[in-house]
DNA sequence: CGTGTGGCCTGACGTTACGGGAGGGTCAAC
DNA sequence: GTTGACCCTCCCGTAACGTCAGGCCACACG
């Protein structure tokens, strides 16, 4: 019953250090111990083990893995989709890369020579959403940004989905409640700006209340932010900002 | 003229320490520097980081990475077709993963749930040839295994092709002396074990004549390796460790 | 002509994900 | 009942940087 360490490595292909070294971080822990303190792995280790195993092979750090591994409420087919979809990005890279190259060849039998641009272009536009690099300008090295950058690169299209769902059903709720007079520091409309706060939260970072009336600043401030609100109702950058501030209050 | 690290940093997507990094490690020093110390990176400094960044994507160490670049005798075109090379692998690994991942999601919706051996074959075999699995039980660990198995992840199928060329060669004039009542100790025999030796300098590890003698050993000993010559000529094996024996006193 | 301000320099210590060995217990087998 | 394979817990080492600290350098601006 159970596997001791050393069978778990050599059917992972893994050495035995590696395992110790998962123990000691609390990343993978065997089920059980035996009366003299040898690691016994039961079948949910292994399970866990693969899992680790193939984000660790996509590049996340272990600290990453374990936050995707324990996030909350997600099943094992859950998992499977996403990783479905990280090798799908990640052999899309490849492919870009392939052509990259096949550029360099044609170039260099042409006699040509590329512009540093062009060589490094691959590596240079990492991410192609041009969202994230302005994040990163004005966020970068913040431990809210990390923290996002982190959990985001894991999700799939449908996380995408949900979260999207989930913003534009806030954002309605704003919308209604300040159509219908309602005040921005009423409970109604400090509700709504908690369930964003909280939106937040759960997919995205940890949000304080004084952050969060930071972004409320920058909703008004900055007009690619407030365009998404003042497209639904003119003055409801405004609103929000100021339902943030009162939330954030009452919060503190 | 020439790149500042900042620059340099920004054109490829990389840190200023990275490459004050590859600086002290001497595995990219800038071309130039201005009378008070700063770097300079000129058009080849590029051309190498661009390199550098592309092997160290596809999982080499810098060490690696520098023997790669600092190999005699390989032009940028060699280099590309290397890169193109390792890309195909590369993703070919990655759709395995991808068919590992389909496969668990049909065990998944069907119920049925995988052994083990299933769970992780994709991560067991991780090189598909049987021989570098004997070759790790034999010589596993040893520097010259080590040195081999770095050297030889990157190259390509015509890297292999010279390499099979080469050896024929080789086998064919020992058949040859053999035939012709060559003694086993004559110089004839003795150069061309000596060629042999540096066949495997040239691709594999550095092969002392200490070694080189161990390994005559081996093919007579070991029947896989034996097979080897006896096919060509009956007898030949032993011939060949003879000479190879010869050499190695002859050389010391 | 001083004075920021941003970029650059060299240490030097911190971090992640293990590798590898010392020193010592455990256990099935001969 | 001892031997060899396997396990344990420290503990130091390494690779590839991250992250300051303390101090030049260079050029724009008043």
């Amino acid at each position: 019953m159970g596997y001791s360490v050393g069978q778990v490595a050599a059917l992972a292909g893994v050495t035995v250090r590696t395992l110790h070294h998962y123990d000691e971080i609390g990343l993978l822990s065997p089920g059980e111990r035996t009366r003299a303190g040898y690691r016994r792995y039961t079948e949910p280790d292994l399970d866990r083990l693969q899992r680790i195993l193939f984000y660790r092979e996509l590049g996340f750090s272990l600290e990453e893995i374990a936050t995707i591994l324990d996030e909350p409420g997600v099943d094992p087919m859950t998992h499977l989709r996403r990783q479905h979809e990280l090798l799908r990005r990640r052999i899309g890279r490849l492919q870009e890369m392939v052509a990259a190259v096949d550029k360099a060849m044609e170039a260099q039998t042409m006699g040509i020579s590329l512009t540093p641009q062009e060589r490094f272009e691959v590596f240079g536009d990492f991410d192609p959403d041009e969202h994230a690099q302005e994040a990163e300008e004005r966020w970068g090295g913040t431990d809210a940004f990390e923290q996002s950058r982190r959990r985001t690169a894991a999700y799939t299209k449908e996380d995408w989905l949900r979260i999207k769902e989930e913003a534009g059903e806030v954002v309605r709720d704003f919308a209604a409640a300040f159509e219908a007079g309602v005040p921005a520091d009423d409970v109604r409309a400090m509700d709504v700006a908690e369930r964003h706060r909280e939106h937040l939260g759960r997919w995205f970072y940890d949000c304080s209340p004084e952050m969060h009336k930071g972004l409320g600043d920058m909703f008004v401030a900055d007009p690619r932010f407030a365009a998404n609100y003042e497209q639904v109702a003119e003055g409801l950058a405004v609103y929000v900002r100021d339902a943030l501030h009162a939330n954030a209050e009452r919060r503190s």
